[in-house]
DNA sequence: TCTGGGGTCCTAGGACCC
DNA sequence: TCTGGGGTCCTAGGACCC
């Protein structure tokens, strides 16, 4: 433990929900909830107006439902969050050598490292500039902690948000650890503090006394010694970037368990080849396949084969998780499959066939893939039965979607259905927007691509201010990267609407077109990711989509057609002047308080 | 309307070798 | 002709994290 406190670890406030929120100004001050929005999701971010209901990360989404109806559910765009994130990081490395990301919106930086001053003032200083050079260049707001170890510094942050900073003086670690529930510290989830409990052990202070020889007789050797020790303060883990992956996998929960056992080899199948082209794109090769089952009950199992060698090529993994699967009873119903490949080699073998083969299914896999890897429950259009190929997808309007108008400019897709698309037509720098019905087919509607949060964030940048009509150009270097990629094959099923309208939204079409299974569902074999998609925000009608809301001809007018009543939750948006509504502060982090053992993200 | 997707690390038993 | 010990690799499962 060092003797100042210059770790930082910084934490994104309910990062996907706030970043959807900055590029929706009609979402601002209102619940946002993003992840699955298939009848098997789950919560990946709630924004803090949400968690007032009491939603969370990692509930299913059904249950944040009916917490919270009148949220909007969003599905997760991460091209979006990535490039927020490289900017984000982009800033951290400019403070220290030594950045260690967690994720896309978490990250420890040792200061000392990047030659900080060794002070509480010093370093608390660069936190503060740091916080306020992210809400510049993001337009989001971050909260650091600052600490002697790692445990703390996260400790730390997590005490901060939203919107914070908390700086753990030296020499007062202890007292402020030791009254701790034992969950504080990491490594220690439910199992564990279960086991501890039942162990009488229930705070970190109570773990410290039991001593390690007794942690150990409970825990096991590692966990039992490591937990000791971050008990008592010592953490001396060092903060290291820059580690290598050591597996890479796939999988997909299909919406309805599958029994057909060749619908189950061609899907194993494709998560093989899935699995490769990440492989590939990061360069490198693997020893070991494994493939994952999860049952209808739940249980999982996974099998493994270790080759001669490292490989990449889709064909040997494809066979080796043929043969996986074969060994495996399906019979009862499978919910979720997967594929991975471990004993990571950096890839070497470098012939001409292979470089061509993987081109060439870049192009035919790229978009799917992709998305499919970036999307939770994508639905992307992999085409039932057929091989790749698919260059023509069916053009679907899923609620979240960016897309361009020729006449109106930039929106998103609030919801589709019934062969129109409802379209909000608002960026991240306007005004709340208004909201406009089109035929699906309609030619002047096209996919778009996630615009930036912040203007000119970018070198070349510098766009003194907006011009809204202009939404396109401005792909300031980050959104340009990744952003073609699942633009198109990200389908985000969302849901709907903001505050009030939602109720609208929800109300109408999901009833509509009948949910569910319905008579309509079954299109067919599809693949399930993509059901999953489609039937996921909504109805589901026909194999067009109908999730999302189907738009009320009332928003039209701009005007909440609401439900009239609403619960009390702001203004519609509409044309409407500022959107937060009563309560909140427009910004997401107000309305907030931090909820003691709270959530990740 | 139970429970995503992508990872990491640890444990434990058996095979195999010396 | 019951019987030791150690090391490494492989497989399977589980806990945990974001």
């Amino acid at each position: 433990m060092r003797s100042a406190p210059t770790i930082l670890h910084l934490d994104m406030d309910a990062f996907y929900a706030s970043a959807e929120q900055a590029a929706k100004p009609s979402l601002r001050g209102k619940p946002v909830v993003v992840g699955g929005i298939g009848p098997r999701g789950v919560v990946a971010t709630a924004s803090y107006e949400a968690r007032v209901f009491g939603v969370r990360s990692a509930m299913a989404t059904a249950q944040a439902r009916r917490l919270c109806p009148n949220a909007a559910y969003l599905t997760p765009r991460f091209s979006l969050y990535r490039d927020i994130s490289e900017v984000v990081m982009g800033l951290l490395r400019a403070l220290s050598p030594l950045v260690e990301p967690l994720s896309l919106d978490e990250a420890f930086v040792d200061l000392e490292a990047g030659g900080v001053e060794p002070t509480a003032a010093a370093v608390r200083a660069v936190g503060e500039r740091l916080r306020r050079d992210i809400r510049a260049a993001t337009g989001l707001s971050g909260s650091v902690g600052l600490a002697a170890s790692k445990m703390l510094a996260k400790i730390a942050s997590e005490d901060a948000k939203p919107d914070g900073l908390l700086l753990i003086e030296a020499g007062t670690e202890l007292e402020m650890l030791r009254p701790m529930s034992v969950r504080v510290i990491p490594g220690v989830g439910p199992a564990t503090a279960e086991t501890l409990r039942r162990a009488g052990i229930n705070t970190v202070a109570e773990t410290a006394e039991a001593g390690e020889a007794e942690l150990v007789r409970l825990l096991g050797k590692a966990h039992g010694s490591g937990l000791y020790a971050l008990a008592t303060g010592h953490d001396d883990r060092p903060v290291v970037a820059e580690r290598d992956a050591k597996s890479v996998s796939v999988e997909d929960t299909f919406e309805e368990d599958l029994t057909d056992r060749t619908r189950v080899q061609l899907e194993i199948a494709r998560l093989a080849d899935r699995c490769v082209q990440r492989l590939r794109a990061a360069g490198r090769s693997g020893r070991t396949v494994v493939i994952k089952v999860r049952s209808y009950d739940f249980s999982t199992l996974t099998r493994s084969e270790t080759l001669r060698g490292p490989t990449d090529d889709p064909a040997v993994v494809r066979e080796a998780a043929a043969r996986l699967i074969d060994g495996v009873d399906t019979t009862t119903g499978v919910r979720l499959l997967g594929v991975g490949v471990s004993g990571l080699a950096d890839y070497t073998q470098e012939d001409l066939f292979a470089q061509a083969a993987s081109e060439a299914s870049a192009a035919a896999a790229a978009a799917a893939d992709a998305a499919g890897g970036a999307e939770p429950a994508r639905g992307s259009g992999e085409e039932p039965g057929e091989d790749a190929g698919a260059v023509e997808r069916p053009r679907r309007w899923l609620p979240g979607l960016d897309v361009h108008h020729a006449e109106y400019g930039a929106g998103w897709v609030q919801g589709s259905g019934v062969g129109r698309v409802t379209v909000r037509f608002e960026t991240p720098w306007s005004e709340p927007g208004r909201v406009r019905t089109f035929a699906v087919g309609d030619p002047d509607l096209e996919p778009g691509e996630p615009l930036p949060l912040v203007r000119a964030a970018l070198p070349g940048g510098d766009a003194a201010r907006p011009a809204p009509a202009q939404a396109t150009v401005p792909g300031p270097g980050p959104s340009e990267s990744t952003a073609p990629e699942d633009v198109p094959g990200t389908p985000d099923p969302a849901s709907p609407e903001p505050g009030p309208a939602t109720n609208a939204a929800a109300a109408g079409p999901e009833s509509g077109p009948g949910l569910g299974p319905g008579p309509g569902a079954e299109p067919g074999p599809g693949p399930a990711a993509d059901s999953g998609v489609v039937s996921g925000a909504l109805a589901d009608p026909a194999p067009e989509e109908a999730p999302g809301s189907v738009a009320d001809p009332g928003s039209l007018s701009g005007s909440a057609p609401g439900p009239g009543p609403a619960v009390g939750r702001g203004a519609d948006p509409g044309p409407g002047p500022v959107p937060g509504g009563p309560g909140n502060g427009p910004g997401p982090a107000s309305g907030s308080r931090p909820v003691p053992g709270m959530s990740r993200r």
